[in-house]
DNA sequence: TGTTTAATAGACCAAACGTTCTACATTGGA
DNA sequence: TCCAATGTAGAACGTTTGGTCTATTAAACA
């Protein structure tokens, strides 16, 4: 067996390091020395558990992924009972995230600045990591019943990345606020849900 | 004297390479060995007129300013005489722009995403080019005699890095066309222009 | 003519990097 | 009790990286 698959704790302190120096750090600016360092943990178990940096890396955009939008579904379900202020709501979560004393951006977005090939497996997760995202905005407008729900969620995702964006190069310009009335107006301008049709 | 100031052959290629490959490839993914081969140029003369790796990446990303802005700048002058359809030309710009082969995002989110601090030198340039196309942007918005145009034009920068990062890591989504539609949705919804007022 | 000045080629250096290897300690079942 | 799995410490390896040093050439110019 080379690699071992079921977590152990010094697989845990690795993917924990990684994922915090990896996105606040990019990753090539992270080196496996001070990963091993923060995590506390001996130089074998890295490659105990994970073939190479590069599998590191693929296993920290993984888990990053699916804290990432655990975060945003719980906020957002949590936020209210209205499906449509749920839609809202998600302005609500970036508003927090970004005074996160660790915020750095969107990791897929650095992910895929660093690895600019749209074939680049690092670059292929990130664009994933985008979808599902716009999955769960999809779902959310639907839920709130808003016509043409799809068209709407990629206009409320384009928000999403333009407030992030914003806040990372010039913090505290209050990108989330901004977005967020953004939204309202597009909401607000939408065509009435034709309750006829038939 | 340490470094020379004034262009010469060998300065030029290596600016012109570093340009292409740092914008690319990013500054960590670029080696200086790199940049030498594709300048065609030797060792020695990159540490005749730059006093560092670092130097040459502040040199880069000024003329990379001093270009994008230019181009954004010709091309909304040249789009239209009206000044309204001017503001909207910056998303035709965006398409233009997305369409070119080598296309790699916004070199100045991308090194805000490399060098996250940011008081970091590289990331305060970042903050810099973005204020100064906010400024550009405000620029043709009051030249539209729209009202609050500051306002709007923070709006307008939104969506554009919102078009900018949705286009760099899902190519083809259509992202400038869909903020341009933003774009005009938000400005039709503007109060219109109080020609009273005392 | 002789002297700068910019350019070249290429050896060299120390550090950092990702990775492998050896040797040893701890621990939890079979 | 013994084995296998998991861990540690740390030396070592080959490569890459940013940067320096030396030596040489070619043109500009007073």
């Amino acid at each position: 067996m080379r690699t071992s698959t079921r977590p152990t704790p010094a697989k845990d302190a690795l993917l924990e390091a990684a994922c915090s120096l990896f996105y606040t750090n990019g990753i090539r600016g992270t080196s496996i020395e001070i990963i091993l360092e923060r995590a506390g943990v001996a130089r074998q178990s890295l490659y105990q558990h994970f073939e190479s940096k590069d599998g590191l890396v693929a296993a920290f955009l993984n888990l990053r992924d699916e804290r990432w939008c655990g975060w945003m579904n719980d906020f957002v379900a949590a936020a209210s009972d209205d499906p449509l202020e749920q839609v809202f709501a998600i302005y609500d979560f970036l508003e927090d995230w970004f005074a996160q004393s660790d915020f750095s951006g969107c990791a897929f977005i650095n992910t895929a600045a660093e690895y600019s090939n749209p074939e680049h497996p690092f670059h292929v997760l990130a664009a994933r990591h985008k979808a599902r995202v716009l999955g769960d905005i999809e779902r959310l407008c639907k839920a709130a019943k808003l016509p043409e729900h799809k068209a709407l969620a990629k206009q409320l995702a384009l928000l999403m990345e333009g407030a992030i964006v914003t806040e990372q190069v010039t913090p505290g310009s209050g990108a989330a606020a901004e977005a967020k009335a953004i939204a309202r107006i597009l909401i607000q301008s939408r065509p009435q849900p034709t309750r006829s049709k038939k």
